[in-house]
DNA sequence: ACCTGAACACCGTTCAAGT
DNA sequence: ACCTGAACACCGTTCAAGT
């Protein structure tokens, strides 16, 4: 219910900063960031292109805004396990959990490599447990973008697959590609033909997270 | 000098696919891929947009053909080093040090996992280091697609900030963040603000290459 | 203060026609 | 066979005007 307010004088406002946000999840929830425009996002509201520029500064302001809305209404921050290592695992895991189902997000906020204020708890939970397992606090920074940078790529990696094979008939690069190998030149290769269309759509994540992890733990006491 | 041919009857092709490949390429590396349009190659090209389309399908074929183009003059194969852990960094790293200069790249090519044929001999000897460090095939194809999870995620978190610290002036997403961190609740990070900026300026892709395949390899025994 | 209409400067792609 | 012009169905954003 709109109460105009003494103090506030001019036209009520007729659309919210609150409602744009929200009906661009729904558009994006629905069909993806790709069909999010402006111009969409106006008529979804009953609106025009215009109004929109007065409550948000660009897209990109309201792509951030939106990022903000799915990181209140999703994280959850997970069970911690007693052990630094697993703690560290568990954390990774739950955040890439949470992004593979909307691998959008991840494409806008790669730029700043941590979601918004609620997600850094995340970061603080696993540049902790790193230390905690012996890497100083620099080397556990370093540590975190390293498993950052990982999920990232998974999650991207995957996405731009999907992507692909959803709309595409044609056969994949791939597989051309692999008709043409010469088991002289590339023995490994040929002899996993077969087998790497199969592996590749395996979901490793977590075996390389954990891959990664010792790796990282076992490095800080060599160095 | 066009020759016509006895054979090849009705209009003599005025530009060609090599003609359209060699201008795209000029017009990417000089301002990025998002400046490639049908519309600015053919004017640049001087021809329109749709005689582009005789010669190729669409935008995404031009995209491939152009990676096959980048693959064929920017392979170069490393020497290899005798230990195979070192051989399957080293090739690793070749590999993120060509792509790191084109990120575009990594985007176009991520849906598939391998750049063309040209580079299948870097997969392949990925996947042979892996093994020769005792992982079965299959861990070895799983360990490649980790690997190249971080590589890419490298690539394109690090092309994103670039990009973003490019044009923009207001202050970063993370900045922002960082100013209103509670130290009681986010001690680690509340303490490492300060160092949080110039650690993630360094290029640590190798140390953390080095972690992940130690890890992999570590892991081969336990299985 | 808030919203609108018209316009600018673009996209990729299709269609029908020209040589 | 190859190329062109005009058009379709879009983009994000600016500007000047309206209420």
């Amino acid at each position: 219910m709109p109460q105009p307010s003494a103090q506030r004088r001019g036209r009520p406002p007729r659309i919210s900063r609150e409602e744009i946000v929200e009906t661009a999840r729904r558009i994006v929830d629905a069909e993806g960031v790709g069909r999010l425009t402006m111009r969409r996002l106006a008529t979804e509201i009953g609106s025009t292109p215009m109004a929109l520029y007065h409550h948000v500064r660009d897209k990109d302001e309201l792509l951030v805004l939106l990022l903000d809305d799915y990181a209140a209404r999703m994280l959850r921050r997970p069970d911690l396990p007693p052990d630094p290592r697993e703690r560290v695992v568990a954390v990774a895991g739950t955040i890439h959990a949470m992004l593979a189902g909307v691998p959008w997000i991840v494409e806008v906020l790669t730029a700043d490599d941590l979601l918004s204020e609620a997600a850094l708890w995340f970061t603080e939970q696993i540049v902790d447990g790193l230390v905690a397992c012996g890497l100083t606090p620099d080397d556990a920074v370093r540590g975190y973008r390293t498993i950052w940078y990982y999920t990232a790529g998974e999650i991207m990696v995957r996405a731009a697959s999907t992507r692909r094979r959803e709309r595409d008939d044609r056969p994949t690069y791939r597989e051309r590609v692999f008709g043409g190998i010469d088991p002289a030149e590339l023995p490994r290769l040929s002899a996993l033909a077969d087998r790497w269309a199969p592996l590749t759509a395996e979901d490793t994540y977590l075996d390389g997270l954990r891959a990664l992890v010792d790796g990282l733990v076992a490095r800080a006491g060599t160095a």
